[in-house]
DNA sequence: AGCCCAATTACGGTTTGCCGTAATAAAAAG
DNA sequence: CTTTTTATTACGGCAAACCGTAATTGGGCT
């Protein structure tokens, strides 16, 4: 059973929201933060004492206002959440579409449910935590196909690097100076036009203007 | 007084809480829709009734289910609602910054009020109501920053239209073709270059990427 | 070591994009 | 109607990106 839930939301609406169905599911216990220190703050005690949380609910993104924080990002608080406390249980609540993390999330068995702030998105928790009580994971057969549609293609370490300095004002043939600068190891010219040109052919594009839109939409840059 | 509001917006969530936040702020009668056309639906009717709504409180962006709609957009949703009741306050809940639509719709008189879906959202929302009952716009300094920051440049429909045709895949010598298809006015190669070159110069771009990405974020695309 | 396979790099030709300048057309001013 | 100003287009040289092919490197294997 699920009994204690941790929310970590920063827009308070939806963490406002999610607390309310935490109640109609009649879950024991729950806390919420609006930062992700603070979560994270609030799991380790919890581990200490000997009580737990069940579940983390997540956002993705966290706006940084003026408050420094250790931790920013969705994706990083889960990593250190898992480092603290590995069996917990995590539901990945976003608004954007992030396909590419999601979808990465979940083969790495980071993840055990997602659910999208949209149209019943109420429902679609309630679904979630569900499925989450009888030990199974949620994903929405949305998000499959939407994967499935648009983003089959895996993007490695060397083309998400390669994107960013392009989108950062790079020019492709300043790159191969900067790669060797960092020992990554294809650095040549032609290894990153080559690149590009595969990418651009696997998903259809004519142009790096349309990749980077891409990427970006994806939630890689 | 504000006694009577509507809310058009698609995620249950922030449906919920903003109905929530209604019940805290006293308001004597809410309603709440999900789809832009039941709530320009139950705008007229109340119109009609002579017991007309005092505010509109929506998103901008809209998610395509299933289900057909004449309207998809809190923009769209906007203008029809003007013309039915022109003297209809509007706050725009908005969960992505989509700057260059708001400061516009700012300009020219189109809504009376934004708050965007982020940390303090609720707080947010309680103080727009508040300046709307004295007859005050509310337009957040994170806002004005923002458009000040980084986006003094005004897009002609030109420059949009070129955009877009790049970003579907066109290269820049294939447009002069199309825009004389379409009788628009400057159509050669030259102009073009010279639009995009203008373009990027004042948002300090080095290449068309960033620009593109930029467009994309700005909802311009 | 020597061989093979795959990955990486180097190179050359072609296309596309970039940018300055000059010619032309259109619009505003006189 | 002519002149001046402004916008648009045409052209040319140059840099960047694209793309195919060939040379080189570096492991893994016998």
């Amino acid at each position: 059973m699920i009994d204690k839930v941790i929310i970590a939301e920063d827009q308070e609406f939806a963490n406002l929201s999610v607390q309310k169905t935490m109640e109609d599911l009649k879950v024991k216990h729950y806390d919420y933060a609006f930062y992700c220190d603070d979560a994270l703050a609030k799991i380790q005690l919890a581990q200490q004492k000997g009580e737990p949380y069940d579940l983390l609910i997540t956002d993705l993104s966290f706006e940084d206002d003026g408050t420094a924080q250790k931790i920013n990002d969705g994706v990083d608080l889960i990593r250190a959440v898992r480092a603290v406390q590995p069996a917990i249980l995590i539901l990945i609540l976003s608004g954007q579409h992030r396909p590419a993390d999601i979808h990465h999330l979940f083969e790495n068995n980071e993840v055990d449910a997602y659910v999208r702030k949209a149209r019943h998105d109420v429902q679609e928790l309630k679904s979630a935590m569900h499925a989450l009580s009888k030990g199974q994971r949620y994903y929405p057969r949305s998000l499959a196909q939407l994967i499935k549609r648009s983003n089959t293609y895996e993007f490695t370490d060397f083309d998400i690097t390669i994107i960013r300095l392009l989108n950062q004002g790079y020019q492709q043939n300043e790159i191969p100076a900067y790669l060797k600068q960092h020992d990554i190891k294809p650095s040549s010219l032609s290894s990153i036009e080559k690149r590009l040109n595969q990418i651009r052919e696997e998903l259809g594009f004519s142009n790096n203007q349309q990749l980077m839109v891409f990427c970006n939409n994806a939630g890689l840059l």
